[in-house]
DNA sequence: CTGAAAGCGCTTACAG
DNA sequence: CTGAAAGCGCTTACAG
């Protein structure tokens, strides 16, 4: 008898063998029991515990043609929504059996076809794609590929496949409606270039909307080039708003995170939030609610987008159909308004 | 001639045909160009571009018995180091052709063990561990598995096989060491449950250990069950505090949110911090230094880590042999004094 | 309820 | 420098 070969890897086979049995049987025995008699399951379960069997699931993906792998592209780990969209999505794949598969997008154009490349390469079985900006080639791709491939955290023009998302011209409408009607009048904007995130461009639209409507300037905009999501590029706004529109009463900012580096800046300088200048942000940050103001902000369900992504994807695997109004969901927001925002005064509109 | 099969999957036939060669060159013009006429490479390469030849890497996983991807498993994607940490590592990792693969580790045997075989079976090129627990029986099946592991963001007292990170031990030591210089002596700790965070219950012990050294009282230790890791525990923490040790004068907290909840706590109780109550963070989250007063905290290079880490896994990927002195790193850490923990006065030790 | 064959798309030696 | 064969570890029909 041979000594066990501990560094061999244990197979089906191995399984098999040793329960005294095919391996189809073995297969079938762990994927699907009610086709095998009771007896010969529990003696191969028995086996492939006591063997320690793992299934090579590559294996599997490769002879089943389809992979449980679901492939996410994401622009940044720093925006909290983000991250609980992802919690949201994992909890109900990982309960399916799906695994999550992460690729950073850095919006260079060689580095995001290669990327996609990659993640195609895999075979996944679906692929979620977190506010992020595709090249036409990129989204080529993706349509081809013949994937479910769900776009959420926004509302696109001419989607790849499923959304579920919402509009950020809406969200730029509202907050700027908002600080209006708390009687707010010299609104800046902070944006970070188009190229990097063309979502705070869309928000800014509907800022302009909203001002034009009434007849209010809307020229205020600030663009933040350096880590445009750090707080420090709060403080970089609040110095180059007081620079160039040192009349401003309040401003909105890209995210929570920037609105916080304002606020900080703000009370280093003796600038009364919200008397002075009123500060909105953007996402609702877990810190948001405990700030001192307490900051106005937009509110979107990250975690519902995650849950509900992982929804549809598993339909679409299923091979369900999804009517095409089902195709396209718009989760909304909604407007918190706290005390950074408070009342300017009673200035009638 | 047959019409295109649009939905077909182009393989590597597709591409062998189309260029007249066969598919074992095509493989090598693709992996192996050195080895291909320069004629016959351009050829198959062009031919490829033109069909849109994306190679099956489960296919070639299999056929190579090992992975390019590279599993992560993190209890939380709440700790800013931690994703600084993932970020090294994608980094450094994608540019070599692996993809990473992300576990969420929720502290359940069940759940961690069926993760684990999840893992085990997409065959890994490597493992990284953050910061996470893990019973006998998960430690075996990492040991058994053969594949590079390195436990990052602590120091095991059993490795599993390579470590990089530091000691939390030290860390309370340090931290309460720090306080005790500057004029504290009433110094509370707070922790989450061991069950879900052994490390704070490390850093607990070098906290009184410190104490101990100076003959001071270690008795003052708050746990918190709710969600350990938010702002709100930091609320929580100071309500604890207050009721039953009402004359502590500084407080170590889990982590800088944490800490920045027990500041904000304390503006809106008119408790002044550091003259009334000094406070400690753990972690050095980007708004620590922007918080007024700025954090006190510990400093862990978490970039670091993730690109050690990926280096190390690359070296063992290629097979060079390790040094067992190698095999753990202390990365070390360092204590950031700010203004939440300013000088008490002048009193000497 | 169970098994022998073919094949998923690639790579690794081995020839030439 | 290039090709025919075998095989990676599984699953999917097809028989029995």
């Amino acid at each position: 008898m041979p000594a066990p070969n501990s560094k061999k890897r244990v197979t089906i086979k191995d399984v098999a063998s040793e329960a005294g049995v095919s391996w189809m049987t073995v297969s079938r025995a762990l994927h699907t029991p009610e086709l095998v008699a009771v007896k010969t399951r529990k003696l191969v379960e028995q086996t492939a515990q006591k063997l320690n069997y793992i299934p090579d699931l590559a294996a599997g993906s490769l002879a089943r043609s389809r992979s449980n792998l679901i492939a996410v592209i994401l622009p940044s780990l720093y925006f909290e929504g983000h991250i609980r969209t992802i919690e949201g999505l994992s909890a109900v794949m990982r309960r399916e059996g799906f695994h999550l598969l992460m690729g950073d997008d850095y919006y260079s154009h060689n580095e995001e076809m290669e990327l996609l490349r990659m993640i195609l390469g895999r075979r996944p079985a679906g692929i979620v794609v977190i506010n992020s900006a595709h090249s036409q080639e990129g989204r080529k791709l993706l349509m081809r590929s013949d994937v479910p491939v769900v776009e959420t955290w926004h509302l696109p023009q001419n989607p790849i496949d499923s959304v579920i998302g919402f509009s950020h011209a809406n969200v730029g409408f509202a907050m700027t409606q908002h600080l209006i009607s708390e009687g707010y009048r010299n609104i800046a904007f902070v944006a970070s270039p188009a190229k990097i995130d063309p979502r705070s461009k869309e928000r800014h639209s509907g800022y302009v909307k909203a001002l034009n409507d009434h007849g209010l300037d809307a020229s205020r905009l600030i663009t933040i080039t350096n880590n445009p999501l750090s707080i420090t590029a709060g403080k970089d706004s609040v110095e180059q708003l007081l620079e160039r529109y040192p009349d401003t009463d309040a401003m909105i900012c890209l995210t929570d995170r920037v609105a916080m580096g304002a606020m900080m800046e703000c009370r280093r300088r003796g600038i009364n939030v919200p008397s002075d200048l009123a500060i909105a942000g953007h996402g609702d940050f877990e810190f948001s609610e405990h700030l001192v103001p307490s900051l106005t902000t937009t509110r979107i369900d990250a975690l519902d987008i995650g849950t509900q992504t992982a929804e549809l994807l598993l339909k679409r695997i299923a091979g369900t159909d999804i009517q095409p109004t089902d195709k396209t969901i718009d989760v909304g927001f909604s407007i918190v308004a706290r005390e950074s925002s408070q009342s300017r005064g009673s200035i009638s509109l």
